[in-house]
DNA sequence: GGCCAGGCCCCAG
DNA sequence: CTGGGGCATGGC
């Protein structure tokens, strides 16, 4: 069972992907890259930055066949939307990244990571920037990302930037203390820190809850919450928000 | 032209 | 601890 490079790269988990025709791209590590359903399996296997990052090692069959035994619209979610993978991206762009995500859209979360990138990224390749490292965006000031579009958001992205070396401890703490540990950065709520914790950390017992998610619980799992989806919480939480986004399950 | 968006802060009870 | 208003902005 291969991996999806469609569901992967457009079910909400990261903001850097473009696709042109077959085409997907990113800055990614520092240089452009691009890919297409096609040549992946040959690219990635002479890649293992790319490897990692596409989490091509994990027990994916072993998780889909458990989560399908679960129950049938969850099964008719992941037939639909196979081959979805959780990414291993960056912390600090994750973190980012989700900050900018709270009470806002994803196409305009989209518009702002690339506004950060061309703002304060390096250049790696013509018009291609990479997501700023927060010594680049230490040199922000709250009325700069005002003026860029960040509205509310820019005292969070200023407190994230002061905080960013506290991510180097989240690997040695348990999901729970991690989790509170994220939410000592201001703008950083139960729902942004369990993200972080999927998106960056394959933390499969965080279950990140947004108002779709919320929707899909109280309608399909009444009186459940992650443990129902134990040990692969995080995996069923990202195919529901997926096809709940997308029109919803077959069942 | 309103409504709403992968929430969270802050402040009342 | 729980509930609800406010928040910047743009896509639709």
């Amino acid at each position: 069972m291969d991996i999806n490079l469609e569901q992967t790269l457009f079910c909400g988990q990261s903001f850097a992907w473009t696709k042109t025709g077959s085409l997907y791209e990113a800055v990614l590590f520092g240089r452009c890259i691009r890919l297409d359903q096609q040549s992946f399996a040959s690219v990635v296997a002479d890649d293992p930055e790319l490897a990692a990052y596409f989490d091509m090692d994990w027990e994916y069959e072993k998780a889909q066949s458990y989560l399908s035994s679960l129950d049938p619209y969850l099964a008719s979610c992941i037939t639909r939307y196979e081959g979805l993978h959780l990414l291993n991206q960056d912390p600090w762009e994750v973190l980012i990244s989700f900050l900018l995500s709270q009470n806002n859209n994803i196409k305009r979360i989209r518009s702002m990571y690339q506004t950060l990138c061309r703002t304060f990224g390096s250049e790696v390749g013509a018009q291609k920037f990479a997501f700023p490292s927060p010594q680049q965006l230490e040199m922000a000031t709250e009325v700069e990302l005002r003026a860029l579009g960040m509205g509310f958001r820019a005292p969070y992205l200023l407190d994230a930037i002061r905080c960013h070396a506290l991510l180097d401890e989240i690997p040695n703490l348990s999901t729970e203390k991690a989790a509170t540990r994220l939410m000592t950065i201001k703008g950083v709520g139960p729902k942004v820190a369990a993200c972080i914790l999927v998106f960056a950390f394959h933390r499969m017992d965080a279950f990140p809850l947004d108002t779709w998610m919320l929707k899909v619980m109280k309608s399909r799992y009444p009186g459940k919450d992650a443990s129902f989806f134990a040990p692969y919480a995080a995996l069923a939480q990202q195919y529901l928000f997926h096809a709940e986004r997308l029109g919803g399950g077959v069942v």
